[in-house]
Formats: structure tokens, C-alpha cells, sequence
DNA sequence: CCCTGATTCGC
DNA sequence: GCGAATCAGG
């Protein structure tokens, strides 16, 4: 496999978007996550950052020293916008960009039965709540059957509406729940029980 | 142990 | 240029 333009493409978009250069490897195919840092240090494009805030990156001792130096300020960008479709991929999940407003559908409680212990809202840490709220906007929102090992089985909505998903955030480790679905379910009976602030 | 990106260096 | 091996961390 070599890195032609789409793939490249496809590298860029799919970095730039976050993802992690194991889950671009999968989806490219054929090449190693390895491959696709690689790549993309090649490319000049290693750095996710995009401010000035220079963040004070230390706790670096390797054996040899290395100046993070950038000779080659190759100006690259990329003024011509003229990109092509994306190709129409079965079971491709593309971003809507800027969609998903608010659903404000949640409300309708369609009489249903007594939802299951929703961890949610109740007494559980605010700031952690908080994050959840934050958390779930970005949620890919999966259906059950999209579900692996390693994507977040934290339900949000409604099961009985539309509007309802699963999490689908990358989980942390061995758990079943991204970081922030983590920080709500796993509290500590101690938080809960007697929780003062 | 799972994961992440970063770097090196033979190819 | 490429990427496996390795490193350094979470």
C-alpha cells in the first residue's frame, strides 16, 4: 500500500479531526498506525495545535538530545480548496460538521415505565456532570448494534424515543465507558453517600 | 495490559 | 519516503 492522494487525504482529514493514528490505520487499511504517524511526521502536520499558547512540554530526557527544531517552515497551506466528493463509503460516518443542534426532544417522557436508575442527574458530582453534558455533544451517538469493545455503552436519552444513543466515545481502557461516562458511573460510595461541598 | 504519539534508522 | 522497532508516557 502506498500513500496516494486520497489516503493522504483521508490521513489529513482524519488527523486533523483527532482521531488517534491507530483508529486512522484501521480505517485506512493496510498500513500500521506506526505507518500512519509516520506519515504524517513527514507530512510537517505532527503538531494538533493550532495556538500560541505555548505549552511548556517537558519531563523529556532521552538518551540523545533532541532539538525540536523545524528547518523546513515550507510554507504548506493550502489555499485551493477545491477538494473533490468524498467518496460514498457504506458504513461511513461522516461529520456533519457543524450539525446536531440540541435535540430538545428529551422532554417528551412518553409515559414510559420507570427508566432504569438513570446514573444521571441526581447526586452526582456536579463538575463531573458537567462534563458529561460537555462530553455528549461529541458523542458519536451509535446505535447498539455499532457497539465494540471499545466504544462507550453509555446510554444517553430515551430508549423508547429517537432520541436516544449510545455514547460511542473511545473507552478508556477495560472499561465499558469513555473517560467522562467513567467519572459518573464509578463513584465512589463515599462521594454519594455522604457527598458535602 | 490497554492505549497514545515520537523518534530512530535500516531499508 | 517508508515504517518496524523502540521509546516514553497515560
Amino acid at each position: 500500500m502506498s500513500w496516494s492522494d486520497e489516503r493522504v487525504e483521508l490521513l489529513k482529514k482524519m488527523w486533523g479531526e483527532g482521531q488517534s493514528a491507530s483508529q486512522i490505520a484501521k480505517e485506512l487499511g493496510g498500513v500500521t498506525r506506526n505507518a500512519v504517524i509516520g506519515k504524517v511526521h513527514r507530512l510537517g502536520l505532527s503538531n494538533r495545535n493550532g495556538s500560541g499558547g505555548a505549552a511548556a512540554e517537558s519531563t523529556k530526557a532521552k538518551p540523545a538530545a533532541k532539538p525540536a527544531a523545524k528547518p523546513k517552515p515550507k510554507a504548506a497551506a493550502k489555499p485551493a480548496a477545491a477538494p473533490k466528493a468524498e467518496a460514498p463509503k457504506p458504513a461511513e460516518e461522516d461529520k456533519p460538521a457543524a450539525a446536531a443542534p440540541v435535540s430538545r426532544a428529551k422532554q417528551i417522557i412518553p409515559a414510559g415505565q420507570p427508566l432504569p436508575p438513570q446514573p444521571s442527574a441526581n447526586e452526582i458530582d456536579p463538575e463531573a456532570l458537567a462534563k458529561v453534558s460537555e462530553i455528549e455533544k461529541k458523542a458519536k451517538k451509535l446505535s447498539l448494534m455499532e457497539l465494540t469493545e471499545r466504544t462507550c455503552k453509555w446510554p444517553v436519552g430515551d430508549p423508547a424515543t429517537e432520541d436516544f444513543w449510545f455514547c460511542g466515545l473511545p473507552v478508556q481502557s477495560g472499561k465499558p465507558y469513555c473517560e467522562a461516562h467513567v467519572g459518573v458511573a464509578f463513584q465512589p460510595m463515599s462521594n454519594r453517600r455522604d457527598r458535602k461541598r
